[in-house]
DNA sequence: ATCGCTCAATTGGGGCAA
DNA sequence: TTGTTTGCCCCAATTGAG
């Protein structure tokens, strides 16, 4: 444990809404929910204009629409968040090469590694500038956590949500921790939370309290011996750059459970597929193979097989999952079906079996999918999914609002616009094309002649504020 | 009328070899 | 030879984070 604030950890506000804000002026200021639209999607961020409804992440979409109707509803646009987060990573990585990113929009930097601070003062100082730094690239808002460890620093960007700043100082640390919620700690989440309660334990200065032996009885090991420390601000942790992938996997929840076995093993094999295309992309292998199974009741179980050695074959992977759907009953429909790889190998080697018994793999995964799989559901929703970016001939940029009824409605608008007018189309208007999305900040800020478009400007009627939209005050902070 | 996707870690049961 | 211990691996489930 160091003696100086010398860890960050940065968390961009509400990202996947703010940006969705800072591309479409007519949702700023506005309730924005981001997730899955399915009938059985989940909330992955909202606006804090939308929190105000109740609406959090992870909550069932349908909840969301009840609580907050008038909200606009998007889905993710990862590729754009991608390259919004590159921008970002890269201002870390100007700070200190010791950057350890958590998600698309959080990271922890060692800024001590880096030279970029040594004390409390140097720490602010840098903290600080890198949030006005992260405005001027991207205009959008992250808070910023500094502290001596980097459960602190978190907890520390937490309180400073959003558009904000704080430092705990060391000697600090104990006491303000003491009175916090033991689910402030990193860890416990619902489960361990309600063990705690159970036995009188619901802030962290209890938890210290216990003792380390009682810790260790009630959650085991690792988890007591982990929890004890953090309860004491103790946390040693170093920020590590690089971390190895220990498996891969994708899974699919069904719009509606899938009831027919043989469905279930065609979709099983897709996974396999999908699940090798990606091992192969990262050029790993892997010999065990896992089957996850969600069944109607929500119940759900894992079957896994492990293989003599590595494999990164298709068709040695489908064929291990099928064998463990045969141990699974579906009788009463599937919800969610999952195929896994763990025990990765850094190198690429070939299943001896799999070769001895004629080599299957090639190029098979490479090769693009039979035409017959390719039923597009409804060619309108496929060419201009809700949130997508488009182009009309004479209009210019703009993004769907909505399509249906072989016609698509469309704002005019651009991240540095005004709010736009909206028109609707045929479906299949010619003029009308699917666009990139534009860069949130103009590459060249103050354009010639294009007065009053900067990002620092303020748009009429966009400020309604809470600090989502991320276009007001200079940065605030020492 | 509700409940995603991906990854990591731990636990406990059990098999197996030395 | 038989039984015990130890350590490693495998399997399934649970928890948590983001």
């Amino acid at each position: 444990m160091r003696t100086a604030p010398t860890i960050l950890h940065l968390d961009m506000d509400a990202f996947f809404a703010s940006v969705e804000q800072a591309s479409k002026p007519s949702l700023r200021g506005k309730a924005v929910v981001v997730g899955g639209l399915g009938p059985r999607g989940v909330v992955a961020t909202c606006s804090y204009e939308a929190r105000v409804f109740g609406v959090h992440s992870a909550m069932p979409m349908g909840q969301a629409r009840r609580l907050a109707p008038h909200a606009a509803y998007l889905v993710p646009r990862f590729e754009l968040y991608r390259s919004i987060s590159e921008q970002v990573m890269r201002l870390l990585r100007a700070l200190s090469p010791l950057v350890e990113p958590l998600s698309l929009d959080e990271a922890f930097v060692d800024l001590e590694a880096g030279g970029a601070a040594w004390d409390a003062a140097s720490a602010r100082l840098a903290g600080a500038r890198l949030r006005t730094d992260i405005r001027a690239f991207t205009g959008l808002t992250g808070s910023v956590g500094l502290a001596a460890s980097k459960m602190l620093a978190k907890i520390a960007s937490e309180e400073a949500k959003p558009d904000g700043l704080v430092l705990i100082r060391p000697g600090t640390e104990r006491a303000m921790l003491e009175p916090m919620s033991v689910r402030t700690l990193p860890g416990v989440g619902p489960a361990t939370g309600d063990h705690l309660r159970r036995v009188g334990i619901t802030t962290v200065g209890e938890l210290a309290e216990a003792g380390e032996d009682e810790l260790v009885r009630l959650l085991g090991k690792a988890h007591g011996h982990a929890l004890y420390a953090m309860a004491l601000a103790r946390d040693d942790r170093p920020v590590v750059s690089e971390r190895e992938t220990k498996s891969v996997s994708v899974e699919d929840t069904y719009d509606v459970d899938i009831h027919d076995r043989v469905r279930v093993g065609v979709e099983v094999g897709r996974l396999a597929e999908r699940c090798v295309r990606r091992l192969r992309g990262s050029g790993l292998s892997g010999r065990t193979i896992v089957l996850k199974v969600r069944r109607f009741d929500f119940s759900t179980l894992t079957r896994s097989e492990t293989l003599r050695g590595p494999t990164d074959d298709p068709a040695v992977v489908r064929e291990a999952a099928a064998r463990l759907l045969d141990s699974v009953d579906t009788t009463g429909g599937v919800r969610l079906l999952g195929v896994g790889v763990s025990g990765l190998a850094d190198y690429t080697q070939e299943d001896l079996f799999a070769q001895a018994a004629g080599d299957r793999s090639g190029e098979l995964a490479e090769e693009p999918e039979p035409a017959e799989e390719r039923h597009a559901p409804a060619p309108t929703e496929r060419r201009w999914p809700s949130g997508h970016d488009v182009r009309h001939t004479e209009y210019g940029h703009g993004w769907v609002q909505g399509s249906g009824l072989g016609r698509v409605t469309v704002r005019f608008e651009t991240p540095y616009s005004q709010v736009g007018r909206v028109r609707t189309f045929p479906v299949d208007d010619p003029d009308l094309t699917p666009a990139d999305p534009l860069p949130l900040v103009p590459a060249v800020p103050r354009g010639p002649g294009d007065a009053g478009a900067a990002p620092a400007e303020s748009g009429p009627e966009t400020e309604a504020g809470a600090g989502a939209s991320g276009y007001e005050r200079p940065a605030p902070g020492w």
